[in-house]
DNA sequence: CCAGCACTAGGACGTTCGTCCTAATTTGTC
DNA sequence: GACAAATTAGGACGAACGTCCTAGTGCTGG
């Protein structure tokens, strides 16, 4: 009980840590002071860096999977894709700050050549996924998967710029032109042919 | 001349490394090795790590303003905005590997605190106000800022994407959709009103 | 031809990194 | 209450980091 309490905690300011400062910025000096407990104690729990990366990606895919559950309560496929878009507004000011979490991991292992490359990737996989059923839900079955990774395109842009500028009307005029471009995006549900 | 060809030849490794691995996981070990020379020369050319980052952010800025001087002899306005968002297709290998060199280095260097952050995004600044005159010019006078910004975070979110999946059919795809929504785009000179 | 300066090499410095080890403490079980 | 296992603390390790220093080299101007 202990052990996995002490385990969550280093996840979870490991999490932080690596979305707020990067993956190669943060220390093992860094986490444990930020838990609260001694570098000896960490390898009791972690036995490498790499091993706290896998841990802290497993559990992003986690929390990324329950995130895309909830949202499937959502009637409307429209109304599901909106609040994928809208988490641009709900954490801006942690993107404004930071970027995304997905995808500035993602660039930064793509640089050091890291293994957990593609499994940082795998989140972008499970948006991709979710969104392609979205989109097919709305009749668009050929294009489905393309009009998923515009829409995660489009927003990964978003986080970028308002990160790079620290403009809060920018970022919400991009969400409303995501917003509009998906409102007009034609519902082909059963205007087959 | 000896010192500005030595100084020269760090800069245009330092710049390759900082894009290809980051600022951070990038050493003095390595850039004197990349050049084949001594880590003490390296310090009668530059005091310190920052010193050589504000080098290669100046170099950019200096080749991003020869870029747009170049574009400039282009005759319409939208070629020009082509121009620009076509470096999407020439850098694609790049790109593909290790995303966009302006966003990746803005994002780091926002995760590390870092004070050059704000010198980094200048150079998003110059492609800002070089595409909002372009749409100035085609008579946004309003929204030109705005339709800049677009295209930004339009080629941004692009470059993400297509690093983190390796996918050159996903990037020209995109690359077309962003020419489509040019070229539809309605040219309002002399048609004021 | 020599004095002075820019340049280069290479090692020394203190610090921090990731990792490992050992010893103490807590916890759970019979 | 004793004993084994899990948990914790804290220091030691070598390597690599950014930085600095010193000594040697080569060019240049008087």
């Amino acid at each position: 009980m202990s052990r996995s309490a002490t385990r969550e905690r280093i996840e979870e300011k490991a999490d932080a840590l690596f979305y707020e400062a990067g993956f190669e910025a943060t220390s093992f000096a860094d986490i444990a002071g930020a838990v609260g407990i001694s570098r000896g104690n960490f390898y009791h729990h972690f036995k490498s860096k790499d091993d706290i990366l896998d841990a802290v990606i497993s559990r992003r895919l986690t929390a990324t999977r329950a995130m895309l559950e909830a949202w499937d309560t959502d009637a409307a496929p429209k109304d599901r894709i909106l609040s994928f878009i809208r988490i641009l507004i709900t954490n801006r000011t942690k993107i404004m700050a930071f970027g995304c979490p997905v995808g500035t991991l993602t660039t930064e292992l793509a640089k050091l050549d890291h293994i957990a490359e593609s499994r940082a990737a795998e989140i972008f996989g499970l948006f991709r996924d979710w969104l392609a059923d979205q989109f097919r839900a709305l009749g668009h079955k050929d294009d489905a998967d393309a009009l998923a990774l515009h829409v995660l395109a489009r927003s990964q842009g978003v986080a970028v710029m308002a990160s790079a500028l620290k403009d809060e009307a920018f970022l919400r005029a991009e969400v409303s032109a995501l917003e509009t471009w998906l409102d007009r995006l034609p519902d082909q549900t059963s205007t087959k042919g």
